[in-house]
DNA sequence: AAGTTTTATGTTATATTGTTGCATTAAATG
DNA sequence: CATTTAATGCAACAATATAACATAAAACTT
């Protein structure tokens, strides 16, 4: 979603050493526009660099704890990750074709949710509200 | 959600053969009053049947299919199951806490999303919107 | 700068969840 | 009753994620 994004500036921001791998993961997340799996990442990476399976895994572990990328959950079994919201990165929902599994990033005029009531009533503690739509893509329709 | 069922109808109205696993599985469901993994479901089955952990499975899948039951993903890695929406059980979200990884539901006006506009302008085929809240419940708050 | 500690990465093994293929049993149909 | 079809069980497999331990790289201490 944010092409332009200072990825070294978002890791020391959040006090974490910049590793290439760190970089690159992060490179990948960013420059797509649309959520990617662990599996999506790591092949991506495959073309150019060597990096571990494992350390794919670990790093996206380490981004989304540090808030610096969200974790989404699919219809499907992977999760998908993303940048987090940032000041032109508004919250959205997410689209998951359960065809071609891709996600898709939807407007956030599109699909609003009135969490309002929530926390006021809520006992627990919120810590986000996700909102997945899903179905078939254009592509993948008949 | 909802107790007095009778589901040897679900079934029936659904062109679905009435076997005692189905039944069970349908049981279990709905009356429990929060969504169920599959493993919760085989776990709660086999402490007086024996019945397989790929029936289970199955049965899930048949039901999900059929429309009698809707799959719900989670923070966590597993899917979790909860009777169809109907006159007495509206759409509602849930809220799983990552810590003990149970699912509640929400009640309806606790949360509530505007999806009027999404279907005008989505160019696919919407089938589902699932709106999850995530965080830590009361009972695993330190 | 050399040695020590800490952190990051790689490698292999394991866990969890779900699915497939095939045999067997039970039910429905003729 | 024989034949077909559907449901279940069992064993193997597949996909995704994590854990345990070894090694490499970086940071820190003297």
């Amino acid at each position: 979603m944010n092409h332009q994004c200072d990825y070294e500036a978002l890791l020391k921001a959040v006090n974490l050493r910049i590793t290439d791998n760190r970089l690159q993961v992060l490179q990948v997340i960013g420059k797509n526009h649309y959520p990617l799996s662990a599996t999506d990442i790591h092949h991506k990476l495959e073309c150019d660099s060597t990096i571990n399976r494992v350390t794919v895994y670990r790093i996206l572990e380490l981004l989304v704890g540090n808030g610096l990328i969200e974790r989404l959950s699919t219809g499907g079994r992977a999760f998908y990750y993303g940048l987090t919201l940032n000041h032109n990165h508004r919250s959205h929902a997410h689209f998951y074709c359960k065809k071609c599994g891709q996600m898709e990033c939807l407007t956030p005029e599109s699909l609003t949710a009135d969490t309002s009531q929530l926390g006021k009533i809520f006992p627990g503690r919120i810590e986000k509200v996700e909102i997945r739509v899903d179905g078939i893509c254009k592509n993948c329709l008949p």
